[in-house]
DNA sequence: ATCCAGCCGTGAATCGTTTCAAACTGTAAT
DNA sequence: ATTACAGTTTGAAACGATTCACGGCTGGAT
């Protein structure tokens, strides 16, 4: 059916063995041979088996990414990020989804286990799991993407949410708003615990600002929105003047549900911020702050720890912590 | 190493092949033999190795998907969709991003093809292409996602362009409207082409009607706001009073760009309409209307196209086609 | 008793590559 | 002339699963 080694070696006159030489060590080879092989390969089209290489040899070319929704505009980034990073080295990026549920994590692990994955890239659906500490023992390299497993001993790349929080609600302060609310999903989602968590220390030292959290179900634009009514339907007096919400998702929800009723003006009655500073952030109507998250250097990192576990076995576990950066647009201006 | 159909055999006390069997056909096997080495398995930990599965029985579990940009919330969907009904036949899908470049294409084509993989779903960069046609003859199932090869012969699913241009069109007309612009990306992509030639074919029953076409470089928020602003700057007599954008990311972008100067009102001054229907666009300031594309279906359906020419080899080629669908919003409103 | 038909299970051959010890070649040193 | 040696090339074993022709066994029909 299709051309393999033997045909190529017989085409060229030499053995297998050398063509694999030529394939994996040309400076071991004479160049003319090297020369006369290569001809042959171009000349019956050959191409690599990876299934037979990956047999005899061990090591594969691809590598697995578990995210919670790769339609996700940030996970999306990071994807991108992972894959580009892996095109450079050759490899290859199995994508799969878990959509915040166990079992289809798990059935991508397994998945992945079989069509022995280099490693895999996972963001846990619950990082308490004993599963994915299960996984990191089964002898398949594991770096977790976007949080940090308690206790160490699996290399992960994160952003300090906490101080993502700090960062958002000091800004805020700063611009002389004291009654924040925080605009949150499901608090069981470590992300929007931290940035909660970060809020709660900025407002540590200002005595006279609170903190009103307000917590949803999900981070969509739907369901800012009807928080961001909500927020517009009280009266004055019972208003925050200043918004933080745990994603940039849920602060274009907001927007729009103050701009619905039109008596809350953002910036000036009511100062917002987002999270993860999405490509739409700069693009609002009123052009949104945020706090920026690296999200392709979130993907591209995870690949380089992955390939630094796969080259030094057993060496230091490494943990990359990006910072996170205030963005500062009109929607808290001056 | 690792646990191997040998030692599960061992184990169990029967040979390889009844191991195989066990994994393979079940049905074939006594049911007190199947649970024998079933418990063999799961004590070991044996995890089936698909590169050797792949090697002997030729086919393999992946699939390998190269789309234009992974980021963009049209293709994240596309692939979101593909990756979804990949997984219900137990597969993974291989992500893959050309960026419109040919040599990244290739670079990824040639990888899927040393992994063997199942077939591939191309966004080609170049319909023309003599490679596109060429990969399709090399044996590897080839399906084209959101477009189709001139001539024939390679299975596709896309969408008819022209006709959600139209549709479009028609509906900015049918309110009344009569001075149309056209904003698009490069006209060497066909679906921005084919839009535009939808417009033109709507235009042609209304003799009165002007269609004005401005061309930009790309499809960004960006290059949209810079095109709104340059409308809103206009005399009132050389504004156009609808605008048709190639995608909603352009539409979004031309509505900030008209807002910024805030003469011109959207609907009222300016009616705008998008194509893609990304989430986002229900949720802008003034809610997008748009022409939708079910991006995920087409992921769905590509799969399940190769799934079909797998199956059957040499069957009929089938091109499956969705009309794209009118969403009225504000943006058009009365 | 004998035969036959189903079931089950066996084990060697096979897929296409990599790897490695051994063989070969030609040149330099003794 | 012999030995040493480095540079090339060879050929067979190995990786781990699937496949398939074949043999053993069981129980019912003749």
């Amino acid at each position: 059916m299709s051309v393999s080694v033997k045909d190529v070696a017989a085409a060229a006159a030499v053995s297998v063995g050398t063509v694999s030489n030529v394939l994996n060590r040309p400076d071991k080879v004479a160049p003319a041979t090297v020369a006369r092989v290569q001809a042959a390969i171009d000349r019956l089209g050959f191409v690599r088996n990876d299934a037979a290489r990956q047999l005899r040899a061990g090591r594969s070319r691809s590598i697995g990414l578990v995210v919670l929704d790769s339609a996700n505009p940030f996970f999306a980034e990071v994807a991108r990020g992972a894959e580009e990073r892996a095109a450079r080295e050759g490899m290859a990026v199995l994508l799969g989804n878990s959509d915040q549920t166990p079992s289809r994590e798990r059935a991508y692990l397994e998945l992945f286990r079989e069509q022995r994955v280099n490693g895999v890239l996972l963001t846990p659906t619950d990082l308490e799991a004993s599963a994915v500490r299960r996984l990191a023992d089964s002898g398949i390299p594991l770096v977790i993407v976007d949080g940090e497993l308690p206790g160490g001993g699996v290399p992960s790349v994160a952003v300090d949410d906490v101080q993502g929080g700090m960062l958002a609600v000091a800004h805020l302060l700063e611009q002389g708003r004291r009654r924040i609310a925080f605009i949150g999903g499901p608090q069981s989602i470590r992300q929007v615990a931290d940035r909660l968590e970060g809020a709660r220390r900025a407002l540590a030292g200002v005595p006279e600002a609170t903190l009103e959290v307000i917590e949803l179900d999900a981070l969509t634009v739907l369901h800012g929105r009807d928080a961001g009514e909500e927020i517009a339907r009280r009266d004055a007096a019972d208003r925050p003047d200043a918004v933080f919400c745990a994603n940039d998702l849920l602060a274009v929800g907001v927007l729009q549900g103050t701009a619905i009723l039109g008596e809350v003006r953002v910036p000036e009655d009511l100062a917002l911020i987002g999270y993860d500073d999405i490509d739409f952030a700069q693009s609002a109507v009123v052009p949104l702050s945020s706090v920026r998250q690296p999200a392709r250097a979130i993907g591209a990192a995870a690949v380089e720890l992955l390939l630094e576990a796969l080259e030094s076995e057993g060496a230091a576990i490494r943990h990359v912590r990006f910072q996170p950066e205030l963005v500062v647009r009109a929607s808290t201006g001056p």
